[in-house]
DNA sequence: GCAGCTATTATTCAAGCGTATAATAATACG
DNA sequence: CGTATTATTATACGCTTGAATAATAGCTGC
């Protein structure tokens, strides 16, 4: 009765096979077909290895969820140029792959639904959350200023408000029913939308 | 070694009780944590009587999806009067209790989450989308002419989009993280957001 | 090339899961 | 008031779960 060979993975790179390991299966089979086991299989280890290297499996949920509170938003925080080209990457970017697939909105909606339930990544959430809005109210802060329009605190959290809604709410409809709209349409809606919102032009979506 | 005395209810009674209770230890406990001895002890019950009113748990279950998605849009889909104090109380309905709290959005995120896994979930949600939005759509169009602005369908669809995507989204804030919004700030900025992306007033928010 | 360290596997365990079945209490009806 | 019906309880079963433990294979340094 021999065993399976095996490769010995450095540390950092074994965890974060096992934090992708969690992901896949969370957004395939749902938080609760996300066992210990499944996600074994997906790393191609064995379970008792998750314990080598987490507390716990909650450990390694909640350390999965920041991975995913990253990946929301590290492409959108990291946009640049000037501010107008700024804002109009910001709501592409949003609305489209990778940021916006059904992977995605599997993952956000089965952590959301935990908030309530687990202090822990509630706390995860609470920061990820402010710092996106407080990111784009900067960038509104910067955008309005360039355009020459008032940038009071007031306003320019009024309207990070209402424009984060409006992103996250298209891109929650068009990650879960992305073939009810047309190519391009969501971030040509958003665009738009966001322009007649602010009262000025974002200039040319290059369509 | 007695029994309990118990309470024979009604068929139609116990199933919703039953719901009921489901969709508490859902939004308690999560969807893993939602099992059927937690739902029975909610509904005063022992476990076995849901199988006595369902074919399986996963049936009982996507009967409590129907019922949220049923009070998520119920209220909104039965506003009154003219087209304009519609489109006002369909935003103020769709972002003050009850339909935002984060009794609401835990539930809702839980199924949101099991869309992609489970099809039946699926079926239910698109066919409860649609419907929502089209209503929405239809109280724009009767807006729109009411106003005398052009009402094509092309134009109210786009508007559509926008106000769902933008309505959904600070809903989703509100629920979430309702402390970090003033008494009705969410409301007033949603009316003057679609004001302005509608480019006409829609009244007094009689504050 | 061997000794020691530890990452990894293999196995086991108690607890909890959804479900099936049998006993029984509550009601309806003649 | 007695009897049939069935909603409900009580109990048991097989399976899966997260976790603990012991054995071992793969590296590293000498």
């Amino acid at each position: 009765m021999n065993r399976r060979s095996f490769h010995r993975a450095p540390e950092g790179e074994r965890r974060q096979e096992l934090i992708e390991a969690t992901l896949d299966c969370i957004s395939e089979f749902g938080l609760k077909g996300a066992t210990v086991r499944q996600i074994a299989i997906r790393a191609g280890v064995t379970a008792g290895l998750v314990r080598h290297y987490f507390e716990s499996k909650d450990q390694m949920v909640a350390e999965a969820y920041r991975a995913v509170i990253a990946s929301l938003t590290e492409k959108a925080s990291q946009v640049e140029g000037d501010p107008e080209t700024r804002l109009r990457d910001f709501i592409a970017i949003n609305l489209t792959e990778p940021v916006a697939d059904s992977r995605s909105i599997s993952l956000w909606a089965a952590f959301i639904s935990q908030v309530r339930v687990d202090p822990v990544l509630s706390e995860i959430h609470r920061e990820g959350y402010l710092a996106f809005r407080n990111s784009l109210q900067d960038l509104l802060a910067d955008f309005l200023a360039a355009k020459g329009k008032p940038a009071d605190a007031e306003t320019c959290r009024a309207f990070a408000i209402a424009i984060n809604g409006l992103v996250d709410g298209l891109w929650v409809e068009g990650c879960l029913a992305g073939d009810l709209f047309r190519e391009g349409e969501l971030v040509a809606i958003a665009m738009s939308s966001v322009e007649a919102l602010l009262g000025t032009s974002i200039g040319n979506t290059k369509q």
